[in-house]
DNA sequence: AATACCTACAACCGCCTTTCG
DNA sequence: TCGAAAGGCGGTTGTAGGTAT
């Protein structure tokens, strides 16, 4: 069957936005009859309006028990998780959220909350960390990398190193988040019977920085990105992330460490050596086990995330404060006043949902993860990178 | 002060599904 | 059962207001 026209293709009826006399006209019809038939409704209100005009304006806007005002916190996570199981079926994620439209909603996530989503290092669409930013990665990488005395010499200085590199630091911060976000999920999720399909994280980055040009990143690139990605090569999907642990009693909650603590920490390159050491590693077996993720014990495979229907979205968690667990004792580190995220509002730590982690086995992550190496442009060299053993860690 | 650009949101468009004679 | 009408939905556009230059 055909589209069928909602108002005759001749008619003169009036479009674009309503006028207070149209809206009272509307108002007292429907108030007095109801609107029974739309597309009888504009001739018997007087109203030289399309009904399906009519309709929209009706349910969208002069409903009487339409709710305005700006989303709640609240509404905003209600909003996010539904639409990581919904989709965009924004009728049926209106029905969650009393006196909202599906129109109203619609328009606040495309303006407000995928936005959001995006500078958490999220897809809005699959709510799983963004891919495209490591695709972007390596180049951004290469340009700040570019900065050096060599390219000064030659005379081939970008023309604004510094917000290159900053961007480079966002992108490799974003793609952190993201990882972590993955791994949360992955420690939401129901420990599966048989472990299903999953994405490696592996897998994303390799794939991710060598299909950034064409399947075949140069090694000029790679060099001067500080990515070695010669050990990209060789991975062939099993390359053991380093165990997860999850004691935290020591352990610094990320939301209390500043941006530019963590990202030192990310770029410095922590050696395999301080896996072992009593500052890190003090959880016992904690350090040898990630429990969570279900699929660790004594083998330590590599770490994939569950395939979930519907993953646990990335929320803006409350200000986090430096509530590390009792007999924590590790205080807060102050941002320093020059931030290497200076002018970057919008990569928010605290906008990490800490209260969606279980347990603090993500911060050990971060502290002792090989992949802080891996995202290294100062310390790719140092990279301990071990197929299928971390013991020498 | 003028202009360009950006953002938010109301409204429209076109397709699909449901209802009804 | 069929086909037209009506309703519903999601994507897209237009525009007003705000902000930056």
């Amino acid at each position: 069957m055909g589209r069928s026209p909602c108002c005759e293709q001749d008619a003169d009826v009036k479009k674009g936005p309503w006028t207070p006399e149209e809206d009272k006209l509307l108002v007292e019809y429907i108030g007095k009859n109801g609107h029974g038939s739309w597309r009888r409704l504009p001739k018997l209100a007087g109203l030289n309006r399309c009904g399906k005009s009519c309709r929209l304006r009706w349910t969208n806007y002069l409903r009487p028990d339409i709710k305005r005002g700006d989303f709640t916190d609240d509404e905003e996570r209600l909003i996010i998780h539904l639409h990581a199981t919904l989709g965009n079926k924004w009728s049926s994620i209106a029905t969650k959220l009393k006196g909202r439209t599906d129109n109203e909603i619609k328009n606040y996530w495309n303006t407000h909350l995928r936005k959001k989503l995006l500078s958490q290092g999220i897809d809005p669409v699959t709510h799983r960390p963004r891919t495209d930013l490591l695709a972007g990665l390596p180049g951004l990488l290469a340009a700040a990398n570019l900065g050096g005395p060599a390219a000064a010499a030659a005379g081939q200085l970008p023309l604004d190193i510094n917000a290159i590199k900053l961007q480079a630091d966002a992108a490799k911060f974003q793609i952190l988040q993201g990882l972590v976000r993955v791994l949360a999920t992955a420690t939401a999720a129901p420990a599966p019977t048989a472990a299903p399909p999953g994405i490696d994280l592996m897998t994303i980055l390799g794939a991710t920085l060598t299909a950034n040009s064409g399947g075949l990143l140069g090694q000029q690139q790679l060099q001067l990105s500080g990515v070695d990605l010669s050990r990209l090569g060789q991975y062939d999907g099993n390359y053991n992330l380093p165990p997860l642990t999850n004691s935290c009693a020591q352990t610094q909650p990320m939301s209390s460490m500043s941006p530019d603590s963590l990202l030192n920490r990310i770029s410095s390159g922590i050696s395999g050596d301080m896996l072992s050491s009593p500052e890190l590693c003090h959880g016992g077996d904690g350090c040898l086990s990630s429990p969570e993720l279900g699929q660790g014990g004594p083998s330590r495979s590599h770490m994939t995330t569950a395939p979930v229907a519907a993953p646990p979205p990335m929320v803006a968690a409350d200000d986090q404060q430096c509530n590390t667990p009792s007999g924590g004792g590790i205080s807060c580190e102050e941002t320093p006043a020059s931030s290497t995220f200076d002018g970057l509002a919008s990569l928010n730590l605290d906008d990490i949902d800490i209260n969606d982690m279980e347990g603090c086995w993500m911060t050990d992550m971060l502290l002792a993860e090989q992949l802080p190496s891996w995202l290294s442009t100062n310390n790719a060299s140092e990279m301990h990178i071990s197929k299928n053993n971390t013991s020498e860690m």
